[in-house]
DNA sequence: CTTGAACTACGAAAGCATTCGTATATATTT
DNA sequence: AAATATATACGAATGCTTTCGTAGTTCAAG
């Protein structure tokens, strides 16, 4: 599995968002949260599609990328990296440090019991 | 707040662990998971030093170490780090992830319900 | 006090991610 | 078809992390 760098992976969100997208769009959404040029954006996306991350096909005189990596997938695996570094490999650990010292709402518990709900009734149906 | 490297990490976590130790003692400890020479380590924790990462004593004619930097902070820190560039800050949808993607045990589900008991007690009382 | 072992300090190389300038190509408009 | 606007391609610089070789220092043993 290729991990995408902290650029890549604010691309790759994008692209998993919207389907498809130009690289002046994906450069214009970047720009809504941070300046960065035109040409650094298409540079990125061209070694996203080198590395196998993005494809692309031509329109006009322009490419319309899209991503190849899988969103969930992905992200798992970014997950799982920071549980091994992080948190020696502990689930459990991660979520203390969560639930342990992050001011989690009361809406946020309501969500999170309705998943563990879902995940046991998988379990035992 | 200063975020360490995956390099520095691995040293903090060794010295979160048992408190304080020479650089022949965590170089030890990290060359039970990967090779790496001494000369590098003593780099990584001079330059961790500098950065307030870390503090050193004198003794005899090395130096022993010790982190300074807080063990829940820095892990909340990275924590948040990863929500908000790979969940776009939410939370929930981390959670989503953890529970979506990979076998919790009914075990785990049991210690989590846990978690969130604390979490309303707190909140509540 | 000299030798040797362990330790520190320093500099620099190598690898990788990010950035952007410049040149070139492609389409569109006049 | 010439001029303009919009794209792409490429190379190279920058900055940061990691790595380690080498030189010098400190302590202890002979």
């Amino acid at each position: 599995m290729i991990a995408p760098t902290p650029s890549e992976l604010e691309i790759l969100n994008i692209l998993w968002k919207s389907g498809e997208a130009t690289t002046q769009i994906v450069n214009d959404q970047l720009n809504l949260t941070r300046p960065v040029g035109y040409t650094t954006t298409l540079k990125t996306m061209q070694l996203m599609t080198e590395k196998g991350l993005l494809d692309r096909r031509k329109e006009g005189k322009s490419h319309v990328y899209f991503a190849l990596s899988d969103e969930s997938k992905t992200k798992s695996h970014l997950l799982d990296k920071i549980i091994q570094t992080t948190f020696g490999g502990s689930t459990s650990g991660l979520l203390m440090q969560l639930f342990g010292n992050k001011a989690v709402s009361q809406e946020e518990i309501v969500q999170i019991r309705a998943f563990l709900d879902d995940m046991e009734d998988k379990n035992h149906g």
